[in-house]
Order: structure tokens, then sequence, then C-alpha cells
DNA sequence: CAGGATCCGCCGCGATACTG
DNA sequence: CAGTATCGCGGCGGATCCTG
């Protein structure tokens, strides 16, 4: 009993999809990177996942030091330094997926969250500013706390801790915003983005993020003949 | 029928595990990162594999436009250019799991193609040359071509196209050389490097590799209070 | 009610045998 | 050489049940 499936591979690759490759592990980790979680949370961020894998997954998860579960009450899962590491591979993943992101398809769940994580690959460097952006939807709002730094953006949701900038407004500005490529000025039908704190940090941010790389070839892309 | 699995999610990288997560998809790219390979060379690069498998991978591959396949005698596959924009993916999983690569584990199996893999991750840039390792291993040879980009480094399995440098030896002396740090001028036990070609290119190459991150923290790695 | 554990049915996977 | 066919097992999904 408990041996699990692995490649038996001395390949670093191979080493990590032992450990990371099977279903809804990344999926964990991609969550978690916004910060600790309990384990309903979880339940509910994570759609489609039923409670018997989560348990297991973070039971595994937690054998390989890939997370840490805090005592409560309530219990808290949190990414270790070395599941945080695993950062690029997420950050890479979601590069390349995007090109895959034209529309939600009937059945897709939405997660204002997943957005937020995705500018940490499109976040072009040279700056450094604390930013919360306040997301108000439907009866709600969901604060994110973004830290720039030089060839680093952070991203957990959470209330920032001293923003030299703070920039609300509903869901459907951000996302006209960052994901259609509106400029802030012309949101009129989704809304207006009102700022608060320092305009040279507003205008930063919005430089510091690059296009949205639909389809287009990545940054970094391999070109190949 | 043919429903594959999808996590329904919104998200760039959800997107991406679903056409990368099954078993042994990933291990299929980086096979194929160094070149086109036909189906029973995959069978003797891919350890552990069994035939079903590996027609049922290239199969769905071909059908979601990672690889092609060029009819043969023999027939070849070759990543696509979108399977080949999946090489920052492979090299951040490979960079992440080089942590657990103190030592080979019994039965693991070993390829000198995946370390010359792993050479792209080590690249530190600054480079412009086209170098051919030549690896001798019990009886055969295996030449890859190497070419370093300003910001990139290629890896193939093929001769190189005039290469300004070719280094030759045996595969305990790369070995020991790239992945143990014994400088090349001291590998007695190992046999010997010979070089033909550029001297100053030879000098570029040994600057150009970075330390194997053993455990370390990664150069991009995330700090994490 | 949060935080799981248990049971069951199915399909992805591994092993082997077989075919053009 | 390049796959296809068949079969058993275990990972996975869905639902329900337990326990502080």
């Amino acid at each position: 009993m408990n041996k699990r499936r692995c490649y038996d591979q001395f390949c670093g690759i191979a080493r990590a999809l032992d450990l990371v490759s099977e279903r809804w592990t990344l999926l964990i980790v991609r969550n978690l990177m916004l910060g600790p979680r309990r384990y309903s949370d979880l339940m509910t961020e994570l759609p489609g996942i039923t409670t018997n894998l989560l348990a297991a997954r973070l039971k595994t998860m937690e054998g390989d030091g890939l997370v840490a579960r805090t005592d409560g009450p309530p219990a808290r899962y949190a990414l270790t330094a070395l599941g945080a590491a695993l950062e690029p591979v997420v950050v890479e993943l979601g590069r390349w997926g995007a090109k895959f992101m034209d529309q939600p398809r009937r059945g897709d769940t939405v997660n204002p969250g997943w957005g937020m994580l995705s500018l940490k690959r499109r976040y072009r460097g040279g700056l450094r500013a604390v930013v919360e952006f306040r997301l108000q939807l439907n009866g709600g709002e969901r604060r994110f706390e973004l830290v720039f730094e030089n060839h680093h953006l952070h991203v957990k949701e959470r209330e920032a801790v001293r923003p030299q900038l703070v920039v609300a407004g509903p869901l459907e500005a951000f996302q006209g915003w960052l994901f259609k490529g509106l400029p802030p000025g012309e949101l009129h039908r989704a809304g207006k983005l009102t700022t608060e704190g320092d305009p040279v940090v507003w205008e930063a941010v919005q430089v510091a993020f690059g296009p949205n790389d639909w389809k287009g070839a990545s940054a970094r892309a391999t070109a190949s003949p």
C-alpha cells in the first residue's frame, strides 16, 4: 500500500511531475497563491473538486511539504516555501493557457482571483509600489494587495498594508481595463474606476501591465523556425 | 463518447491543464524538445510508457495541435509551434524538480538528453555561438547542437550546423563538468574533454552555465516571508 | 456547520497479446 | 516497425455519512 505512482526517471521534470501532476494539485497551489485558505474556502473556490479528493490532496501535499496546515480553529492551509516556489510553473502554464482564453465557455466558472493572478505574468517590471484593488461584485467586495517589486509582482487577497494607491470599482470595470484593453478613462458602461492615492503610481501601474497575450506570441516564447 | 475530462474553469492555468495534465503528455513534450522522433524512438526513450498509452497520447496531442505527424516512412512526430511554446512550462518544472535530484534512486532510468535539456535553465545569457557536444557512451556517441542566443539556449539532438566549437568526451566527463561542478581541467578519473574550435567560445561556454541549483533557491524564485 | 471520512461506479492507466 | 485489442486495477467523481 501507499506506493505512489511515479515515473522513475532521473530527470527534474519527471521528479516534479511525480509530486504535482495528480489532478487538482496545481489548481490547489494556484488558489493558495492568493493566501492561506480554510478547507471550506477551497471547496467553494475549486469548483468541481469533491471533498474526498480535496482531503486526499491536502494530505499528500502536506506530507510532501508543499502546504502547511496551521492548527485552528479554524485550520488554515498555506503554501510552504517549497510550494510557493511552484509559482513560475503555474505562471508559465497560465501564459500558455492564455492562448485558449478567448471566451468563457458555457459551464465555466469564473473567479476574479484567477484574473488577479494572471497579472503576475503581465507585469513588465520596473515599479516599486504597494497598491490595493477593491473589486465590487454583487453585494460584496474583494480586496487584493499588489506589491510591485522591480522584477516581480506579489498578489494576495487581503487588505494592503499602507498602500500608496487604492483602485476601486465594479468587477466589470477592472475587466474592461485589464482584460479588454479599454483605457480606464473610457469605462462608461462598466462603471468607473476610482482611485485614491498617488497619481504617479496610478500612471505607472497602467504602464506596468503589458497586453493580455491572447493567442499572440508570448514575450519569452521560443521562436521555432 | 469522446468527452475529455476538463476543469471547466475560465482560467489560463486550468485551460492549460485540460490539455497537458494527463499522464505522460509533458514527458512526451520534453523528449520531443530535442527534435522529431519516431514512434519506436519514443517507446525506448520514455521508459515505463506502454504502447497503448503512447499511441493514445500522440493521437490526442496531434488532435490538439501540440504535435504534428509527418507521414513517412518512417513517420515522425515533431512539436508544433504550439507544442514548442510549452518549453517555459517544462523548463520551470525542471527547475523546481531539480531540488529533488540529489541522487538517482534505484530503478531510475537515466538519459543524457534530459541532462542536456536541463542546461536550458542554467544558461545565463549573453553568448552567441553554435556548439556541438559529443557524448561518448558505451559503444556509441550522441551529438547535441547547442545554439546560444542572447537570452535563450536551443538544444537539439543532431549534428550542429557549422559549430564554432566542438566538445567531445565520455559521458562521465560531461557529468563531472556540468553536474558536479568540476573544472574541465580536473576531470582525470572521468576521462578528459577535448575541444576543437574557438577557445574564446569554450571559455564563454564554461562561464555561461550557472550552478546546478540543487536545493538552493532558484535565481528567479519568489522569496516568501 | 466546518472539516472531513466512507462507499460505490466508472474510466484512465498499466500490462500483455496480437496485427498489418 | 508502428501501432491495435483486451483485460484488471486503481485513481477519480459523485454521493452520503460521520464527528467535533
